[in-house]
DNA sequence: GGCGCGTATTGACGCCGATCAATCCGGAGG
DNA sequence: CCTCCGGATTGATCGGCGTCAATACGCGCC
């Protein structure tokens, strides 16, 4: 088995969904780490896989299709979301570059529909074809268990947020999410602002509605709260796609539920 | 592998998780399901599988601490929650006979607490203990991870309801996901009330409290949501943990989102 | 039967975020 | 350079839900 020294869960999560996306060409296979028998595996995955291109705002996924496919995004990004009846949406996450879109399996409706937010590279792989790999390699079924447990475990913690954090504290929690998933590997190529890292600096691949959809409000009320963010001194906008962490901190404090967010 | 002649998920869900909980004189027993290869790994898991007794309001598993084990709940019911540091509380799911609790493989911390809702009998399991038997018996592995992913998804549609659906519709879809729950085979035992259903009658295990921290509400506003309903006629109350669901069309519009929130 | 405690219900009030509406900004295209 | 347009920001207003408070209910226990 593979041996992490550290127990950084967002380290080993990459490498995780990278080794099932190892296909010539991908950025992806530049982070594979695997061991001569899962090197084969993949070998195997190479064949069944194919690459799918998707225009910015196109929809690879709808909610509720049969949707039969383990996708992983290679670059670009995408939203999932789900929708009632009258437009209103919640984005129930977003995924960017090694990481992997599941459900569906047995068949199963997807539980949410995946549009790309901008011009997208993804690795498809039908989980029909996946099935043949998982007796043969069997380690892809502890892989692929630990990353739908995985999945289970992040969308308990956005419950917390969408049931019980004030709307600045969902900013807070927000934030610092970015800037721990931007950190990783992949979004450093071409990502020249992150040089001097005294201040972390997050880019937000996503509009404010995005922001607001994803946290249960209103485009406004984000729009607002990150005005207040700025005047509190906690972050810069150079951009509004652009945000520098100026007080850690404090975001951290706010996104803990410890602070009496200050009015 | 098995076949279901019915995609009726709820049925395929508990026949999944009750064969995991295969133990000698458990309820769960009767539903198993199971070719003979299946029997087998299940005898294989009869010994390692071990009973555990919970107090109402004991906790089995606390938020954030290793867990090693999987869980089926056999009798009584669980609450899974999250808390920030100032004591909020966000229930993300109960659990019910023949349901499992997940989480925590590979050593990874607990993402929530488990608490029981009233006395409680669990089938207890070291995933330490599982894996001789996910290698001998592969087709545990693709239930593990449907289950996971079932889990996932079912998360995504609570996500949907905490942060876009206003607190009438989280009730309506709160009563009609435990209608439907209720309907389990478990849950006829003992519940005497299902007789004639010309209505479907639903027994709430859990207080306004933690119906109001499973919604993102407070109990003074889930209160008096149960009345409106009541003046409404959308249901009836006999007693505060007993609902009568008299009008489950407006219930399901309203829990859609295609009703207009009749004030 | 009556007491006591935890839970549920109902009332009154104020605040904050949704809503409606009006700019503002920046980049693309002519 | 100007126009155009989608996204972002800011402003004004309103109503629903959170909050605080009081009361009712129901069950166990004595």
């Amino acid at each position: 088995m593979l041996d992490f020294e550290d127990g950084k869960r967002a380290r080993f999560e990459i490498v995780v969904e990278t080794l099932l996306t190892h296909c010539g060409g991908c950025p992806a296979h530049l982070l594979a780490f695997c061991s001569d028998a899962e090197a084969e595996a993949l070998a195997g995955l190479d064949r069944a896989v194919r690459q799918v291109t998707l225009r910015k705002g196109q929809v690879a996924v709808e909610e509720g299709a049969p949707n039969a496919a383990f996708r992983t995004v290679i670059s670009g990004g995408l939203r999932l979301y789900k929708a009632l009846r009258d437009g209103r949406r919640l984005i129930t996450a977003f995924r960017f570059p090694g990481e992997a879109v599941i459900g569906g399996v047995n068949g199963e409706p997807a539980p949410a529909a995946a549009q790309a937010l901008a011009p997208t590279v993804l690795c498809q792989l039908d989980y029909q074809d996946l099935a043949p790999l998982r007796t043969a390699y069997p380690q892809l079924n502890g892989r692929l268990e630990a990353l739908a447990t995985r999945r289970s475990a992040d969308h308990q913690a956005h419950m917390l947020t969408l049931g019980r954090k004030s709307p600045p504290e969902k900013l807070a929690t927000f934030l610092l999410e970015m800037e721990r998933r931007m950190r990783m590997p992949f979004h450093k190529e071409g990502c020249e602002t992150r040089a001097c890292d005294s201040d972390a600096t997050v880019q937000l691949p996503m509009t404010r509605q995005d922001i607001a959809d994803y946290l249960g409000l209103e485009t406004e009320t984000t729009s607002r709260l990150f005005s207040r963010f700025k005047d509190d001194g906690m972050i810069e906008l150079p951009r509004p796609s652009l945000v520098v962490l100026k007080d850690p901190k404090a975001l951290a404090a706010l996104s803990a539920g410890c602070a009496p967010a200050t009015p």
